[in-house]
DNA sequence: ACACTAATTATAAAGATTACTATGTAAGAA
DNA sequence: TTCTTACATAGTAATCTTTATAATTAGTGT
């Protein structure tokens, strides 16, 4: 399954002329894996038991790499650093307001706002970017007993 | 009309015990005569001339007053700066990839989507954020002359 | 006009990301 | 296998946006 992604991701950078390197891979790996949205510094510090040398550097010259490869997606949360996920399929995101944490959802594609936002603005549309924002259950309950 | 809004504003700050300043004016006048949905910098920029000693701090702890009060919205797009939208109707963005403009465009507001993610996930809803990205009208020209 | 408190200025600091350079290494060619 | 070359990495400096801090200034009610 998970390696199965990860034998295309290898197989579709290779298409892409990038070469395979230990740290590269090992990234690659973290997120497929990790289903998590990790930040670049999660990625970096889960690594160093491995890679004690890696560079901050290297795990951003990675992530960009992958991004414009189209492996993964970038979402830039202003003040907090951004979130990088590895692209499965076409789903949304709802973003915890107390602990940053990110959860998939699925909702139908809304490409009528798309359509709507174009003749509205005569803007060439590429793509759109939806997020819901709230409390996780976790957060919830902690926020519960507190008060 | 813009001093209508401009007065309602100052109004609102009043009632939430906030002091008017010269500098505090002017921004809060930038936001609401300029319809553009400036950064922090196109702000301090802006105001340089009639505020010479003003502190990009002084445009920074403003807007964030303006936004405690609800006149103003905050949006970031990740490594750009944030920008700053002077709140009237509930409406979406659609944004420039190419030169950053942001137009808004109006849209029923997706209260749909909010539930559905909440029933998803568990999570108490507080909001969502939508933009749609693509190329203006301008750059659209721009870019057709140059290729 | 006085006093109290908030706002401003100026600057330092923080945090995320990128730029840069020397060194190392993957991958194909000989 | 060894060589070669271009790409990747490490390490660090630099950049950019935003916030924090401290001293000074200035609103606002009395």
């Amino acid at each position: 399954m998970g390696s199965e992604m990860l034998d295309h991701a290898v197989q579709s950078l290779r298409e892409h002329g990038v070469r395979m390197t230990p740290q590269r891979q090992a990234i690659l790996e973290y997120l497929v894996t990790e289903h998590s949205h990790p930040t670049a510094d999660d990625i970096y510090k889960a690594l160093a038991a491995r890679f004690p040398n890696m560079s901050v550097a290297t795990v951003y010259n990675n992530l960009r790499v992958f991004k414009d490869v189209g492996l993964v997606q970038e979402m830039n949360y202003g003040d907090a650093s951004s979130r990088f996920d590895f692209v499965t399929s076409k789903h949304y995101h709802i973003i915890c307001d107390t602990c940053g944490k990110v959860v998939d959802f699925n909702y139908p594609v809304l490409d009528e706002i798309e359509a709507v936002a174009a003749q509205l603005t005569g803007f060439k549309v590429d793509r759109h970017r939806l997020e819901v924002y709230g409390t996780c259950p976790t957060c919830q309950t902690e926020q519960s007993h507190t008060h």
